[in-house]
DNA sequence: GGGTGGACTGCAATCCTTTGCAGTGCCCGT
DNA sequence: ACGGGCACTGCAAAGGATTGCAGTCCACCC
C-alpha cells in the first residue's frame, strides 16, 4: 500500500541506501542525487516505516509514561508536557495509568519497556529500592521525585514552603497546621522538612495534623483536626487537598481567610475557581513534562552521560496569592 | 540482549516456525511441543519483539488518541478509559493533544496513521467533510460526536437535556436561559436542539445567550447576559461553563439557586466541589473511551464490519441532582 | 501390504530499512 | 602517466517474526 524506500529508490534512479542515505546522513550524498531523491520522496509520499527501521537500529522512536492517574489535573498537566516535548522531538509517547496503584507500576513499565526506549515515571509513592528495581528495566526518568542513582526532575520543595510560610509569617500568623499526603510520598515528605525548617527561621510554630489522602475528601476528613489545632492558618498537601479543606470550614461556618488562612500546592486550574479562589504554590507541571523528556532523550542519545547518572533537574516554585490568605485574626 | 524466537526455538528443540505457532496458533502444534516451548519462553523470558512482528503482519498493536486537550478534565477522563480498555487487549495507546486547534488535527492523524493500526478521535469542531478527509488516512472511531459514514460513540444529548429540562420544570421553572459552546460544536447543535424540543414539550420557553468558550471564562462572560433574560434556571454547555456561571452570579450577590437554577454538563470531578455544588447531567466519559476502543479494535479484526459503516455506540447522560438547582423563585 | 490421509513440523521467503564494506570514477599531485 | 585519495554509490547482510508450501511420519483402511 504505502510505499518503501524501493520505491523511491527506483523513480530516483538509486539505490534504496543511497535513498536511506539522502534521508538521514544528507552530507554524505551528492546535492544533486539529494535533490531527485527528496523529489521522488515527495512525489510518493513516502515515509519510512517504523518497524523496519527500529528492527535494525533498535530504536522504537517512542517513549513511556507512567502515572498514577490521568484524571488528576495534576498529572493531566504533566502528560501534557510530555507529549508535546515529545511531539516536537518527533517522538510518540505510550501513556499508561496505574490507577493509583503503586503496585502496578512494575509491571507496567516491564511491559512496556519492550516497547519503548524509555520512561518517563511518575511514581510518588514507591521506595527507592523499587524504583533501582524498576529502572533494571529499561532507561528511566523519575519526575516529581528524586531517588539516589536515578535521573528525574523535582521540584525544591523546601523553597516552595518557604514561599509560602513567608506569606503567613507576613501576614501576622504564627501557628501555622500542615496537612500531609501520604506518609510514604516523596512531596510529603519533602513538604514537611520545607515547612519545619521555614517555620523554624521564622519563628513561628508547626502543627502536622497527620496525613491524608491527597484528594477532596482528604481534606474534609482533615479539615477539623486543623480548627482543632487552634492554628490561624494551615498549608496543605496539594491545592485538592485545601478545596477539600475549604469545604469543610464553609460547613462549618468558619471564615476563610477571616479565621484561617489556607494554603494549597500545585495550582491546578480547579483552584482559581474556588471560592475564595485559593493561595497556592504553583508548580510548572508542563515544564517538568517537558525537562523529563528532554532528559530522557539525552540519555537515549548519549547513554555515557545515563551512566554518570544523576543528571537531574529542578524546578522552583511560585506562591500565586489569591483570596484563601489573609490577615491573622486578632485574638 | 533480548532472547529471540530462535533462542526459544534451539532451547525447545524445534524450529521457530513451531514456536511461532505454538504461540499464536495452539491448536496446530502437539501439545508436548506446545508444552516444551512454553518451558523454554518461561525459562527465556521470551517476548515476540513487536517491530519485527508488525513488519510482516502490518499491524503495530497500537491505537491513536487524539482529544484537544488533556488537561481538560473531561478528555482526561476519556483518554482514561481508552487507555484502560486497550490495555486490556494489550494494546499501546499513542496520545496527542492537538491543542484545542483543529487545523491540527488531520496532521496529526497523519502523522499517527503511519504508526498505529488506527485512531480515536475526539474532534468536537471538525466539520464531516473534514472528519471524512482525515478518515482517509487510517481506520478512525469517532468519540463524542458522530457523523454520516464514520464509526463513533456519542451521548444521547437529547435524552440529557430532556432530564435537565423536566428537572427544572418539576421545580417550577417556565424560562429557561441556555449557555452555548462553541458554535461549529456537536454537541453545542445537538445540546440545543435537545432543549428546543424539551422546553416545547414541556411547556416552558428556552432563552439561548449564544455561544461562549466552553470554559470557565466563557462561563463568567455569560452570566450577565444569562441573568438579563430574566430566566430563572440556566443550563450550561458544560461543567466548566457552569462554574463560571457560578463564579459571577456569586460576585454580583445573585444566590443560586435562590434566585436561579444553574445545570451543567459532563459531572467533571471539580462539579461537586463547586460552591453550591454543581447539579450536572453525568456523561459516563470513561465508558465512551471503553466503547471507542472496542469499537476500533472490532473494525481492525474485522474489515468488512467497517466497509459495512455507520457502527455506533450510544451512551446515555444521567442527571445528578446537588445544589445549584431548586425551586423557582415566586415573583 | 500398499496407499491415503491426517497431524505435525521445518524450510525458506518475506516484511522494510540500515549500514559495513567494497566498489567506481575522478581529480590531483608528482 | 600513474598512484593515491576522495566523494559518492551500490551490494548484501542483518534484524526478528510469520506463513505458504512441502516434507515426514504414523495410523488406518481396503
Amino acid at each position: 500500500m504505502a510505499a518503501t524506500i524501493r520505491d523511491v529508490a527506483r523513480l530516483a534512479g538509486v539505490s534504496p541506501s543511497t535513498v536511506s542515505r539522502a534521508l538521514s546522513l544528507p552530507g554524505m550524498v551528492n546535492a544533486t542525487t539529494r535533490a531527485r531523491v527528496a523529489a521522488a520522496v515527495e512525489q510518493l509520499g513516502y515515509e519510512p516505516n517504523r518497524a523496519a527501521r527500529g528492527l535494525i537500529t533498535g530504536r522504537t522512536g517512542t517513549i513511556g509514561l507512567v502515572v498514577p492517574d490521568l484524571a488528576n489535573p495534576f498529572f493531566a498537566s504533566l502528560t501534557k508536557g510530555v507529549q508535546a516535548r515529545a511531539r516536537h522531538h518527533d517522538v510518540a509517547v505510550f501513556v499508561a495509568d496505574t490507577d493509583e496503584d503503586p503496585a502496578a507500576e512494575a509491571g507496567l513499565v516491564r511491559a512496556l519497556s519492550k516497547q519503548v526506549d524509555g520512561v518517563v515515571l511518575c511514581s510518588p509513592r514507591a521506595s527507592d529500592e523499587e524504583l533501582a528495581a524498576i529502572a533494571q528495566d529499561t532507561t528511566v526518568v523519575l519526575v516529581n521525585r528524586t531517588a539516589v542513582g536515578l535521573p528525574g526532575v523535582a521540584y525544591d520543595n523546601e523553597d516552595g514552603m518557604r514561599q509560602a510560610v513567608a506569606h503567613l509569617v507576613a501576614l501576622g500568623h504564627r501557628r501555622i497546621a500542615w496537612v500531609g499526603g501520604p506518609a510514604t510520598s516523596w512531596s510529603t515528605q519533602h513538604r514537611g522538612l520545607g515547612l519545619r525548617n521555614a517555620v523554624e527561621a521564622l519563628r513561628a510554630e508547626l502543627a502536622p495534623v497527620g496525613n491524608f489522602a491527597p484528594t477532596y475528601e482528604g481534606g474534609m476528613a482533615a479539615a477539623d483536626q486543623v480548627v482543632a489545632t487552634g492554628a490561624t492558618a494551615v498549608v496543605a498537601y496539594n491545592d485538592l487537598v485545601a478545596i477539600g479543606l475549604l469545604a469543610r470550614l464553609h460547613s462549618r461556618g468558619i471564615s476563610v481567610p477571616g479565621d484561617l488562612s489556607v494554603v494549597g500546592v500545585d495550582d491546578i486550574a480547579m483552584s482559581r475557581m474556588a471560592r475564595p479562589a485559593l493561595t497556592t504554590v504553583r508548580l510548572p507541571k508542563q515544564e517538568a513534562g517537558r525537562i523529563a523528556v528532554e532528559l530522557l532523550l539525552a540519555m537515549l542519545d548519549d547513554p555515557e552521560s545515563a551512566a554518570e547518572g544523576s543528571k537531574h533537574g529542578e524546578l522552583h516554585g511560585e506562591l500565586i496569592v489569591r483570596d484563601s490568605t489573609g490577615p491573622a485574626p486578632q485574638k
